[in-house]
DNA sequence: ATAATAATTTATAAATTAATAATATATAAA
DNA sequence: TTTATATATTATTAATTTATAAATTATTAT
């Protein structure tokens, strides 16, 4: 190839690894039916699998996965468990996948 | 579980399918990078290999991934191939992410 | 034609993620 | 304290994605 200017490149992958960590956490159905939920406010597991049809198990599995990476935040109420968006970052990008798709109305 | 109203899920899936196919192809450090760069215009492979250091099987690879779903477009000129992005849907989500962690600066 | 540059394609192994089923824990009510 | 409800965890297999190397095509210049 040619020889073009190079600029911050690292800088650049740093960015887009950290924009990639989020992304990756979101490109999954279920999560993305998840979080389309909580946008509306916070949720209890019985109320999220009434909302997605999305089968108890998976539905916790995929919940653990959004603790761990502090996407989401659990509240324990009794034998409830709810959950709410933990991620700033989060809600923007929902936000604007909702324009896109309607995927939080 | 206790019983909870279920409205329109399956529109709510739908939104979330296409959403997730998006996100699906965004979710990749090679990918995004490559996203980056051409949110700031039209860049041929050999500009996109040096503004990345990706290398340039694997660069091509992407791209090839990229133009088969319709998130960019190619023009030929010489021995040199242009990419730019093709997908409004796509800018938009690069703009917010840019605006997250300044990953199209 | 031959060589050089730009880019793509193909193949394969390794790693990650998703799907599914079974089991376990925690709280509350009977 | 047994039972029911709500939720989480673990294990296993299947599928998808990524990484890497090798080979190929296309265009231009010599």
């Amino acid at each position: 190839m040619t020889d073009y200017k190079i600029q911050n490149v690292d800088a650049i992958r740093d960015s887009a690894g950290q924009a990639c960590s989020m992304l990756k956490i979101l490109a999954n159905e279920d999560r993305l039916m998840l979080l389309c939920q909580l946008t509306q406010g916070e949720k209890n597991v019985g109320e999220l699998e009434a909302a997605t049809n999305i089968q108890q198990p998976t539905l916790s599995q995929q919940l653990t996965i959004l603790r761990k990476d502090n996407i989401v935040k659990i509240r324990k109420d009794g034998k409830f468990n709810y959950y709410s968006i933990a991620s700033d970052e989060v809600i923007q990008v929902m936000q604007t996948l909702g324009s896109l798709y309607g995927c939080n109305k």
